[in-house]
DNA sequence: GTCTATACACCGATAGAC
DNA sequence: GTCTATCGGTGTATAGAC
């Protein structure tokens, strides 16, 4: 009907500045840290007062959120764009998958924080923004069902295993490679213990992965 | 000399009101939250005004800061305590001690937090506040040494498998037992990766630690 | 030395004018 | 929608009472 209340533009236009907004927030977040992220200094890059980002987001929490839901969603893209690259064979598949992760939650601080540690306060990701996450879960469900893994604790022990290692890469050689190169031995270990079929070509295949210098 | 400036009790009275500050901010942290310690509610805990703390701490974070270092001191004193009960064999050694540093991390969130997790945002601990958990792995290293594990690499990774446990099950299973679960297989998968020596006097000894509904 | 009162700069959030 | 003004909260610096 004439008169609507919102029409397409104006919607477009709005998903905009909030894209616009997401976006100032990620860049404060990441050079001051996660939890030093104020209203006030996101407002200022995107030209604005405080107080507007109301008319955008509820409150602090809902940047938050809407940023939780982002990273995940980011994840799940390159996790389905690399998707086809994952190796048929069990053992390089584990490693694989666990050098994508790893990869991922090593680029970005603030990232990891806020996807993996609960840095801020209050916050819990809404049912919604959790979305994403509770996909990319389901489709390492998929993918490890496919290696022959459905024990829901086999997979909360690879789960387990491959955060453990995240996390104490950023917490004592943040930018280093102390616990990176743990990561081939962990998932050999963990196939090894579920009796998962070793691949005797040679010992010089390596990881199918394309890690450089490590 | 006469006319000193402190006599010893007038010490041990400042020591009594720090650790009542302490005790204060530890009651405030496991109520509301680690993050959420305010100046204001632990100094009216005490009966004092928010700036009065500053006579006995330089700064917030000098709280944080004392409280990680009475942490680790807490679980230093637990571990000398039950170092006799620690088994000689080695994989029930193993287990022992994951199970040691899982429990008590599972009994205090605030507590884990400040351990652990970089919850505070600009909060690191002072060299001073870090030497009690400098020994507790100095402690560890010497554990695992008479139990042949001596590399380096093989010890991170130990730390990185019990950790990201501990993680795991106060991020998703708070209260639960889902991850306490995999504890003795995890160690076993280790112990396997490691080539320790399989005790195989039967398959009904279990762990010799005191678990009792696991 | 110990504590209080006061003040300051900052925060997230709200109300209301335009 | 965006602004200004403001509120109640924070950590913390300082001056001064005792």
């Amino acid at each position: 009907m004439l008169g609507e209340a919102t029409t397409s533009w104006q919607a477009k236009r709005r998903e905009g500045t909030r894209q616009e907004i997401l976006s100032a927030a990620w860049a404060v977040a990441r050079q001051h840290g996660l939890a030093a992220l104020t209203l006030r200094e996101v407002a200022a890059r995107v030209g604005m007062r405080a107080p507007s980002l109301y008319s955008h987001f509820d409150s602090k929490h809902a940047i938050y959120d809407a940023m939780f839901e982002q990273a995940w969603s980011e994840y799940e893209e390159l996790a389905r764009e690399s998707d086809a690259t994952v190796p048929a064979e069990p053992r390089a598949a584990l490693r694989y998958l666990a050098w994508r992760f790893f990869d991922f939650s090593v680029a970005d601080l603030a990232r990891h924080q806020l996807m993996n540690v609960r840095t801020i306060p209050d916050f819990t990701p809404s049912a919604g923004s959790y979305a994403p996450a509770v996909r990319v879960l389901d489709a390492l469900h998929v993918r490890l069902a496919a290696i022959g893994i459905t024990d829901g604790a086999d997979i909360d022990l690879f789960v387990a295993l491959v955060g453990g290692l995240i996390d104490h890469q950023w917490a004592n050689d943040p930018g280093g490679t102390r616990w990176a190169r743990l990561i081939d031995r962990a998932v050999d270990m963990y196939a090894d213990a579920l009796h998962l079929p070793r691949s005797d070509i040679s010992s010089s295949d390596e990881s199918a992965t394309d890690q450089e210098e490590r």
